[in-house]
RNA sequence: GGGGGUGUAGCUCAGUUGGUUAGAGCGAUCGCCUGUCACGCGAUAGGUCGAGGGUUCGAGUCCCUUCACUCCCGCCA
């Protein structure tokens, strides 16, 4: 028997009655009746009322003992009358009749109660992390990661992959986000750079003929934090499959994203088949390349509408001459909203840093009508040209921005999110995953204006290699996709590009010299050369997934031990200063910044 | 790098138009209480009002600077 327990605190039931039983826990919570004690002892597995009265010599020693103290307590198990079951935890039937106690563990005065359901600020919560992650809530999260990740890694082993190790210290890689760098103490003035992703390992992978890959995969991106963006560290579930399509990189991850989500949530899904959305086409109804398909608003393109002559909104015609577009969002039978809504949405917009929104909303007297302060500027004409471009309907109201088609696409995204909150038009009890696919291989700068990879350099360009117009970069697609959830991006992935001349060549056209790419991606490039198989992959962000699943809105309520949003880790003083002789030995001095 | 929000007791918060000695709940300490499960009751201790400067007879409150936390933009192939 073990020294410490018989039992969990979350084992004991009606048939254990009259056993002499042990439990280790902390304590939850006391009750001090003066004449009678109530102790609940609580462990990862659930809480056990425990009572002791005071004819028993350890009473008054117990009444002093601090909360969160770790006790072990020996006892005998007890029915509880009829009235005083508790039907909240499992072990309400019973209670542990406390015969005697040890301290295993004192706990000084607390800095946040454990038992509570208040909100702490993030700052307590993550200096004392290892409290606040034994509140129910938080604790729960990180047991359900750890469950979905066993999960997955049993479906891929299920799907025929196989689960490798990539280097963690690796080179700097020339495109993408920032690199953590690792000096080298054995190479002076040398730097390893932790992996934003294992992207070329896994493509080397393939190239060694290991035909399915996948890993739970750390990746470092030196970047700003976001809610949904840890600063620093994140793992992916990283795979990768050999001699592929598009279509079965689908298949596989829809499969398996089904199957979790199936597990892990109640929650319904929209869609078995998820969805195909090209980018352009998400951009313009969506405004963005992770849309909420829960959300119902689209919007519609009606910059033509403002080159007619019987419509005289002079503001919007004068911006469309000069170039901008005007997109509107639809709202269903808003006719009789108060006009605080509509002012809300247009303040709201104002608050985002755009011009507001305009709008109005369509009757019908007679004859057809707009109603709202720029519903003057609209012939009835103009109006029923609208309804047919847009499916509104007599009662439907009409939100219109205008500018150049980035700034347009930024405040329509959010206004969409927005409206649809404000009209509750967005089920929470569902997910809707969706693909994006056909990005564009190229874009252009803004500020530069020279053409770079919008994306994965390593993609593959759809259609016909043979027949590419080099000419038009960015009129070429690319083999490259993302999966998105209830406006959550998850991942990106893409068919790669196996061939050493067409890399080359798309990397000529971003700028880059055959010497450039050699020296910059010479394990990758060099491997290609040796007989590469066509493969593709994706990797879906596992915070992400869990934070879904979980239904939280930020990253760090399913992160064990996160940093804060300045990359630092409060509990473990991280980063922190080092010695000079750390510096010295690894030929480093650090000058800072003014 | 930029914008917004927050910062008052160990924790969560209130604090009116600038006006007496800055309050509450939880927690802590002490006392009372035999059935609670957020037990109850009484008392005590606990404050650099994030920091610095300014305006004022007088600042938690107004102004400036700055710091911390957070959300967003930039950034994140």
């Amino acid at each position: 028997m073990n020294k410490y327990r018989t039992h969990n605190c979350n084992e004991l039931r009606k048939k254990d009655v009259e056993n002499k039983v042990s439990l280790s826990g902390w304590i939850n919570k006391k009750r001090d009746h003066g004449n009678i004690l109530f102790i609940d002892l609580r462990d990862n597995y659930g809480v056990t009322q425990c009572i002791i009265n005071k004819e028993n010599s350890n009473f008054t020693e117990l009444e002093k003992i601090q909360l969160e103290t770790v006790l072990q307590i020996n006892g005998k198990v007890i029915d509880r009358e009829k009235e005083t079951i508790n039907n909240e935890i499992d072990t309400g039937e019973i209670e542990v009749s406390i015969e005697s106690f040890e301290i295993l563990g004192s706990c000084k005065e607390l800095p946040m109660p454990v038992f509570s359901d208040q909100e702490y600020s993030e700052e307590i919560r993550l200096k004392y992390r290892f409290l606040d992650l034994r509140r129910k809530k938080i604790h729960e999260n990180i047991i359900l990661r750890s469950k979905v990740i066993s999960f997955i890694r049993n479906e891929m082993n299920k799907l025929g992959f196989n689960e490798f190790q990539t280097p963690i210290l690796t080179s700097s890689s020339p495109e993408g986000a920032r690199d953590f760098l690792v000096p080298s103490r054995l190479n002076p003035g040398k730097f390893y750079a932790l992996p934003q992703a294992p992207q070329q390992f896994k493509q080397l992978i393939m190239v060694s003929g290991f035909d399915k890959y996948f890993q739970i995969a750390p990746c470092f991106r030196d970047e700003d934090a976001r809610a949904d963006r840890s600063p620093g560290e994140f793992y992916q579930l990283d795979l990768e499959m050999s001699f592929v399509e598009q279509e079965d990189v689908f298949n596989v991850l829809e499969k398996l994203l089904v199957k979790t989500f199936k597990e892990f949530s109640n929650k319904k899904l929209m869609f078995e088949k998820f969805p195909k959305i090209p980018y352009f086409e998400s951009l313009l109804k969506y405004g963005s390349d992770k849309p909420d398909l829960r959300n119902p608003l689209i919007i519609n393109d009606i910059t033509e509408i403002f080159t007619r002559s019987d419509v005289t909104f002079e503001i919007f015609k004068k911006l469309v001459k000069a170039g901008s577009q005007v997109r509107c969002i639809v709202t269903k039978n808003t006719k009789d909203k108060p006009r605080s809504f509509f002012d809300n949405i247009d303040k709201w917009a104002k608050d985002q840093g755009a011009s507001g929104l305009a709008y109005f909303t369509i009757e019908k007297d007679k004859e057809i009508s707009a109603k709202g302060p720029v519903g003057k500027f609209f012939s009835k004409e103009s109006l029923v040209e609208i309804m047919k471009k847009t499916n509104a309907n007599i009662g439907d109201s009409i939100f219109m921005a205008c500018n150049k088609q980035k700034d347009l696409e930024k405040i329509l995204t959010l206004a969409r999110d927005k409206i649809g909150k404000d009209l509750d038009l967005i089920d929470d009890n569902v997910f809707a995953f969706c693909w994006i696919v056909d990005y564009p291989m190229f874009e252009k700068d803004e500020q530069t204006k020279q053409i770079k990879f919008s994306h994965n350099p390593f993609s593959m360009p759809q259609g016909d290699i043979k027949k590419i117009n080099y000419e038009k970069p960015l009129d070429i697609l690319a083999y490259q996709y993302d999966i998105v959830c209830n406006g959550v991006e998850l991942s990106s992935g893409a068919i790669r590009n196996h061939i050493p001349e067409l890399m080359y060549k798309l990397f000529s056209i971003a700028g880059y010299s055959k010497n450039q790419v050699d020296q910059k991606f010479s394990g990758m490039i060099n491997a290609l050369s040796y007989g590469a198989p066509p493969h593709g992959g994706i990797a879906p962000g596992i915070d992400r997934i869990v934070m879904l699943l979980a239904n939280e809105k930020n990253i760090r309520e399913v992160t064990m031990f996160p940093m804060n949003q300045n990359a630092q880790d409060l509990m473990m003083n991280a980063p922190s200063m080092v010695d000079e002789n750390q510096l010295k030995e690894l030929n480093l001095s650090v000058k800072l910044k003014k």
